[in-house]
DNA sequence: AGCACGCCGACT
DNA sequence: GTCGGCGTGCTC
């Protein structure tokens, strides 16, 4: 017998050793090893076991480190298959796919001690008042920390003891979950009634999972499925669903049934998303009735003691659902049988360092491993998706309305062309909006105004000789932030203060004035012309803090706020029923990106933030305030029509030869001499050209400069392959990779399916 | 990542 | 002659 293992050393690949006869029971996928290399010792993770190997000379395994498996077998097929397509190391994958608060051992159930009643023997012992009170205490709650139980009787360490020591109590370790929620207060729900869209999407899935699901009596029957020419991925839905239609209610009920069928399930949300008011959902819905399982919860901001404790009831199998962001689709779920990806649209999806996954792509890769039901959900949906869909690879299921039948709110487009003009100089708000506002604000109702853009100014700018104040690090404006009078750079952080003249040695003009414009400025001239209205600024300055984001949700909830300014963050799933008034102030910002998805994200970003508007009973209203107003993604956007939309952006992306047509390598050189990377990168061009010749599917764009020329003082030029056939590309570029030999101050990355082109 | 091997400059 | 500089290359 030989194992596969994956070394926990920088090695690039993987290696073979004997497996010996006395540990063949015990070597499985998913088993940690220490192994011989070379003439030291090695710690790995067997990922495959196998009759016999390629190469000659094995080594023996020398033990097995004593950790159960961490990682199910089909999430290291699923770490191996990372590594081929994104063109990364292979141990970098899989340092990924199993986290390091879950391999490091000093990660362990957290430990309390512990005062528990013993069973009384013998007549009781003569005991002091205090005693007596203790032990009151104890009998009443059986066990509790020692530290609680101090708390609570006053009483000091030594007084406790002499209980021990008279046999009534224990005093023992014992493990205590982490539990972030345990301060929540969860109220159960039950399904709620469905409509005909919802069930007939609720129907379909499940009937998907009744394939997948080998029922006992038909062990011995070939599967009527696994016949050849079933459609390609069966198993996965594109679940679209305009804003407010229900969608989590789908999501709910095609839980509940994989449950029903013993079978867990793995819910991605995007990172924002993962708010107490979501998770919440998902947990009243099973804390009790007879489906009960625990939910764990998966994202970056969980401390090592917290990863450790959801990985292990999850390995253990007490919580059969997972709920988090991207890296929980490698959660060690047994035999999940639905995975949902909620926004599968969604950029956050994307890891943007090493290994560069996308995590709906894995699901949907996952999925196939498994086998395991995939659905990804959106009110706006990634062209890629829907384009599978078109094709027959997924399944379209489509919830066209929002639910109790409220309609979609009205949507404006003011031409801000026009405002400009009857007004000169910087505009914020149109009339209409001014009018709209105002309007809300004396019936009581709330708004919501999305700007994307934090800060106060875009730019600082000199009126009389136009000197703009540039990041000296990266190749972008300074911010200016009006809280302590700062420019600040959005790539790098860099800060300084405001300077009291031009800084250009030949003007020093001291008029310095602010060019464009952010939520903060937005903010300000809000409460200038309202000023009895209650305004709040939401964005990631604000959210420095982590219970600010709750706070004001709360308060907007509340009815404390009137008005609520803010950026991308408050763009998705939140779900006001008073506002009834959504304000796009600048709508063309991600419009004129140099991004072949540009139109796309313009797109979801308007829809998505029209989509919080008139989800109580009075019907909503959007006004959309641009300078090109004409432009299809606002147009398609106004009317609601994502199938307009589709049908034009695929037109572009097929002429163009870009996504869904094609799949982009990005490969990206970085280094501090703009003269050595320059060299280098066409330079790679030519080798590239060599050792791709004969390649016929290949459009080799570049080498020229990022977009972001420069971030954090380093100069990133860029070189773009595109192919339709991106796996074997990507095993090109991994032979290539490994042999190419670059200057030491300069680096190269791959990304492959890139969302980011900056 | 380590730890070899290997081929050129200043020391006992 | 040898000690050691860190540039390539291998580890099942």
């Amino acid at each position: 017998m030989v194992a596969r293992v994956i070394l926990e050393v920088a090695l690039g690949r993987e290696l073979d050793y004997l497996v010996p006869s006395e540990l063949e029971g015990q070597i499985k996928p998913g088993t940690r090893v220490e192994v011989p290399l070379g003439r030291r010792k090695a710690f790995g993770l067997v990922t495959e076991v196998a009759k016999d190997s390629p190469s000659p000379n094995l080594k023996p395994i020398l033990r097995v480190v004593a950790t159960p498996s961490l990682v199910t077998p089909t999430v290291l097929r699923l770490a191996r298959w990372i590594a081929e397509y994104y063109c990364c190391p292979p141990e970098v994958a899989f340092r990924s796919v199993l986290p390091g608060a879950v391999r490091h051992p000093d990660a362990d159930w957290r430990r309390r001690l512990y005062v528990r009643l013993t069973p009384p023997q013998g007549p009781l012992p003569r005991l002091s008042p205090r005693q007596k009170e203790i032990l009151h205490v104890v009998e009443e709650r059986r066990a509790l920390p020692l530290t609680e139980l101090q708390q609570l009787t006053g009483a000091n360490v030594a007084t406790i003891r002499r209980l021990e020591d008279k046999g009534l109590v224990e005093i023992v370790p014992q493990i205590e979950e982490r539990d972030p929620w345990a301060r929540e207060q969860i109220l159960p729900t039950t399904p709620l009634t469905l409509n005909e869209a919802q069930s007939q999407a609720v129907r379909a899935i499940v009937e998907a999972l009744d394939r997948l699901t080998p029922r006992p009596a038909a062990v011995s029957d070939p599967s009527p499925d696994a016949r050849p020419g079933a459609p390609a991925s069966p198993g996965v839905f594109l679940l679209h669903g305009v804003t407010g239609s229900g969608k989590t209610e789908v999501y709910l009920q095609a839980i509940a049934a994989a449950l029903e069928r013993g079978r867990g399930a793995i819910v991605l949300v995007p990172e924002i998303s993962l708010t107490p008011q979501t998770v919440e959902r998902f947990k009243a819905r099973f804390c009790t009735g007879p489906l009960r399982t625990l939910v764990a919860v998966l994202h970056s901001h969980l401390s090592a003691g917290e990863r450790h404790d959801e990985w292990h009831k999850i390995r253990q199998g007490r919580a059969r659902i997972v709920i988090g962001a991207r890296s929980a689709i490698f959660a060690p779920v047994q035999n999940p049988g639905l995975i949902i990806v909620d926004e599968e649209h969604e950029p956050t999806y994307k890891q943007e360092e090493a290994p560069r996954y996308h995590a709906r792509d894995l699901a949907v890769v996952r999925g196939r491993l498994e086998p395991a039901v995939v659905v990804l959900g959106s009110a706006t949906p990634s062209l890629e998706s829907y384009h599978n869909a078109r094709q027959g690879k997924y399944t379209l299921l489509t919830l066209p309305e929002r639910v109790d039948a409220r309609k979609m709110p009205r949507v404006r487009v003011v031409d801000m062309r026009a405002a400009l003009r009857s007004n000169r100089g910087v505009t914020m708000f149109s009339p209409q909006l001014r009018e709209a506002i105002l309007q809300r604000l004396e019936r009581g109702e709330q708004v919501i105004l999305f700007l994307n853009r934090r800060g106060y100014a875009t730019a600082l700018q000199c009126p009389k000789c136009g000197f703009v104040a540039q990041c000296p690090n990266c190749s972008v404006a300074f911010t200016y932030h009006r809280a302590g009078q700062r420019l600040l750079c959005h790539i790098c952080g860099e800060s300084r203060t405001v300077p009291a003249a031009c800084p250009n040695p030949r003007c020093g003009d001291p008029a310095i004035r602010y060019a464009g414009m952010g939520t903060q400025r937005v903010e300000e001239a809000l409460l200038r012309l309202f000023p009895t209205a209650r305004v709040q600024r939401m964005d990631s300055d604000i959210l420095q803090r982590k219970e600010e984001y709750r706070r004001i949700l709360g308060e907007f909830r509340a009815g404390k706020i009137d008005i609520l300014v803010g950026t991308q963050m408050i763009a998705k799933g939140l779900h006001f029923p008073n506002v009834t008034l959504v304000g796009i102030v600048h709508a063309d910002l991600t419009l004129h990106q140099p991004d072949f998805r540009a139109a796309e994200r313009t797109f979801q970003l308007l829809t998505q933030v029209a989509g919080r508007a008139g989800r109580g009973d009075i019907e909503g209203e959007v006004i959309v305030q641009s300078f090109t107003p004409y432009h299809p993604a606002i147009q398609y956007a106004r009317r609601h029509d994502f199938e307009g939309f589709y049908e034009q952006e695929i037109e572009f992306r097929s002429q163009l030869r870009y996504p869904p047509f094609t799949r982009v390598a990005l490969l990206t050189v970085r280094g501090r001499n703009e003269e050595k990377v320059r060299f280098v990168a066409s330079h790679l061009r030519r080798e590239l050209e060599t050792h791709l010749a004969g390649w016929d599917d290949l459009i080799m764009s570049g080498p020229a400069p990022a977009p972001l020329e420069r971030a954090q003082s380093y100069y990133r030029h860029h070189l773009m392959l595109r192919t339709r056939r991106m796996l074997q590309l990507a095993r090109e570029l991994a032979r290539w990779l490994h042999q190419v030999r670059l200057p030491e101050d300069v680096r190269l990355t791959v990304d492959v399916d890139p969302v980011n082109l900056l």
